[in-house]
DNA sequence: CGATTGGATGAAGGATTCTTCAGGTTTGGA
DNA sequence: TCCAAACCTGAAGAATCCTTCATCCAATCG
């Protein structure tokens, strides 16, 4: 199960003084500085404690393993895109169709790129970090939250297939990997994100209309 | 750069004798086999080259390390799912635009599929043996391939966009990848494969218009 | 039939890193 | 003030693997 891959991570012990909840927040930064500046490979558990100004034994207070410390930091990223595309979301309500798909890819572009660093990062350590777990649970609040706003097109009265969504957003996050990868400049990520707007915008009207 | 990756994997030794010859086959195959019965993690050179009936001397005879072991593994499925889209392209060539499309989408969707398990192994592995880099190669591969097909298009008479081809095989891809290592089903794929050449047709069609 | 090159062996060296735990320090409430 | 709980420390244990190299066997050639 996906759970079981996940509560392997799970925190040992949670913050009771205000110390404490310093100590790990100063942990969960060190790992991203460690991981952006050093690279997964050369991410050790002392390398980590030291930077963020504790012990080896305090970071294992907190932090079952070692792979704890990227998959809290893949979960953070995680949320993050979340929560934006589920603003975008609620934004884009009783719009047109093709505006709300705009809204939502053009905000997913943006998070990422926001942080490209840390995405390039944790595509590596991804794979040995329960990365596909993570995602399949992205994956699904995502879905959730589109295909509610698909409902309320006011051009489109279609139920949303669930599986286009799935595929959008496959899709998406493949091109988007690929360019962050090959470390795209700006100029190329705005073409991207147009590209990108009207990549899921034609499809998205494909296949509802393929559906009815 | 990346050939500087690429040679930090290149063989040792080139097999002269028929005895080699087969070792080396056998160390190859049996890294497959290592991958996908033990996973990546307890693949150990020795277990390799126990499974390949050979000592662990034998093997760094011809690779210079663990990693070009997985590389090579890599490199071969990359040129099989290359050579079979390009055949692909070949056979499409005069033909309309959305038929192109379909055909090299299912020739992707297919050899995909017929190593599903080596995919999903390699998937895991790929960031650790240089896998951007040989996509890099395999996409300029495919693009090429690609674009020359789309010039003999009977219906649509425009430069095909490099970008527009670019983005189409990293959304494929991305699809690819997540259907993958969510292990769906046969019926699931054939629906993956149809709604795949779906977003393609659509999305190049509508970049080509826009190019004009 | 030597000699030379190719091929194979596998114990041992060497390097890393994760993780624990016994013991000391700080905090906050009674 | 005093004590129990919360925190922190960091040397040392323990487990893995990768990779080498000195040495021996096999094949090919003149």
């Amino acid at each position: 199960m996906s759970t079981n891959t996940i509560t392997a991570f799970e925190p040992r012990k949670t913050p009771v003084q205000a110390r404490s909840t310093v100590t790990v927040k100063a942990i969960s930064e060190a790992t991203i500085q460690v991981l952006l500046t050093h690279g997964a490979d050369r991410l050790t558990t002392t390398r980590v404690a030291g930077r963020a100004g504790v012990s080896v034994g305090t970071l294992y207070q907190y932090y079952p393993n070692k792979r704890s410390l990227l998959f809290a930091v893949f979960e953070d990223h995680l949320n993050k895109v979340s929560r934006t595309v589920e603003l975008a979301c609620e934004d884009a309500r009783d719009k047109a169709l093709s505006e709300m798909i705009r809204q939502v890819v053009e905000a997913y572009v943006d998070v990422k790129m926001q942080r490209a660093d840390i995405s390039v990062a944790l595509y590596k350590v991804a794979p040995d970090v329960g990365g596909p777990a993570l995602v399949k649970q992205t994956v699904q609040r995502l879905r959730k939250a589109i295909g509610s706003m698909l409902l309320t097109a006011s051009d489109v009265k279609l139920s949303p297939d669930k599986f286009a969504i799935d595929l959008m957003l496959s899709a998406m996050a493949g091109a988007m990997r690929s360019a962050l990868e090959a470390g795209a400049s700006p100029a190329m990520f705005r073409k991207m994100r147009e590209h990108l707007v009207l990549l899921c915008q034609s499809y998205m009207a494909a296949a509802m209309a393929k559906g009815a």
